[in-house]
DNA sequence: TAAAAATCTTCCACACTGGACTAATTCAGG
DNA sequence: CCTGAATTAGTCCAGTGTGGAAGATTTTTA
């Protein structure tokens, strides 16, 4: 049979179903592996084993160990960008308080539910490098640079404390991302277990009562 | 200073001075790699470089990777606790309020200047293993139990917002500690250079502000 | 159905790991 | 200034790490 008409450059197979989950399976090891050991410390083979899957298939699927940690971060990233999208929405004509109330809980919840969003992070971010540039420029400051406005507003109306509002952006993640990262310790030192949903809701609170402590004095 | 490390037996011969300095060289460049790349991500062989030294003396000084490890995290947590004491002892009659804030000022400073303090914290607390463990019972627990004493004497006095004085205690530390630690992060995401000077005045004033809103109403 | 693409498995080459071991050097104490 | 313990240098090893080659297998498409 020569159907040799127009050669279709590129017939472009679709991609098969268990490529995507053996992808996917991957991807949730890979997000486990690295927020425990970080990357230097995390091993291909590791990654592999927790996936179920032979090794090899790493360099197939994402090429090497470094597009993998990034394909993971992207993952992460991505997943929660859309949860925050999801609370904007949905908040979009509350007043700024709010507002920033309902974004701390989608951070806290997120955070609970994917802890790897902050280990990671801190794993990455303790020494320069280029993976952790390129969280920064891909989705660490898009994800800020919003906040802080609306921490600069919620400081005019007196809501929030005065001070830098990029160190007070800072601070409030920090207190909700790094303590659910460190629960263990947390749980170590003081008994305060910060994998239980109540637990969770009254540190939400504390943040909101020592971050946001003025009223909700709307005007504008 | 503990070098409970290098004589097994009777030391018939007292300690070179050279071996000291040795184990203070693999101290430091432990410090710095763990708290870089982690236990796991951390090996001998880079340590022994850092140092400047061959790598079986690891092995000679500080028997195993894993007791170097102990050994750097036991610097610093000493080293830390003896500053604590220092600006305990100096402001001990003073009133509640104020040893809080001498006890955050300390803190900032010693994790600006031993930035490990923290990092290697959270890079071993990311998931549950013996280091962390034993980081906890020999340090953690005995640091943080005087200071939640504390912070539940200053919500009793109104200066320190109400809520679980544990999470208030760790919090606090997360924002000091934690933001440090994360100083390329947020340079990266926001301008703001922590590793200076004038900035983390700022941010120590901030959290003072934030934490401990109350007047000294020093009535006791 | 059969060829071709996509996916998976089995292997290999080579670097790096923690630790063991011995030889050489330095230095404290007589 | 000699002697031997303390310390350091130099090698080696068995195990594990990474990346990739090449072949086998499954799925898609024609």
């Amino acid at each position: 049979m020569e159907n040799a008409h127009v050669p279709r450059i590129k017939p472009a197979r679709k991609q098969q179903q268990r490529s995507l989950v053996t992808q996917q399976k991957l991807l949730d090891a890979a997000i486990e592996a690295f927020s425990e050991n970080g990357f230097k410390g995390t091993s291909t083979r590791d990654i592999a084993e927790r996936a179920g899957v032979h090794h090899p298939l790493i360099t197939y699927h994402f090429k090497n160990k470094d597009r993998l940690w990034r394909a993971a971060a992207d993952h992460i990233f991505r997943e929660f960008h859309a949860r925050l999208d999801e609370s904007n929405k949905a908040h979009a004509g509350d007043d700024p308080r709010s507002r920033m109330v309902s974004l701390i809980r989608t951070y806290v919840r997120y955070a609970h539910r994917q802890p790897a969003l902050h280990k990671v992070l801190v794993q990455e971010g303790s020494y320069p490098n280029p993976r952790h540039d390129w969280l920064v420029e891909t989705h660490l400051r898009p994800l800020f640079q919003p906040m802080i406005e609306t921490i600069r507003m919620l400081q005019a109306n007196g809501v929030a404390p005065p001070g830098n509002p990029a160190l007070l952006a800072s601070m409030i993640r920090i207190c909700a991302g790094g303590l659910i990262a460190l629960a263990q310790e947390i749980k170590g030192t003081s008994g305060v277990d910060l994998t239980a949903e109540d637990t969770l809701e009254e540190m939400t609170d504390l943040i909101i009562r020592v971050f946001l402590p003025g009223m909700e004095s709307d005007a504008a």
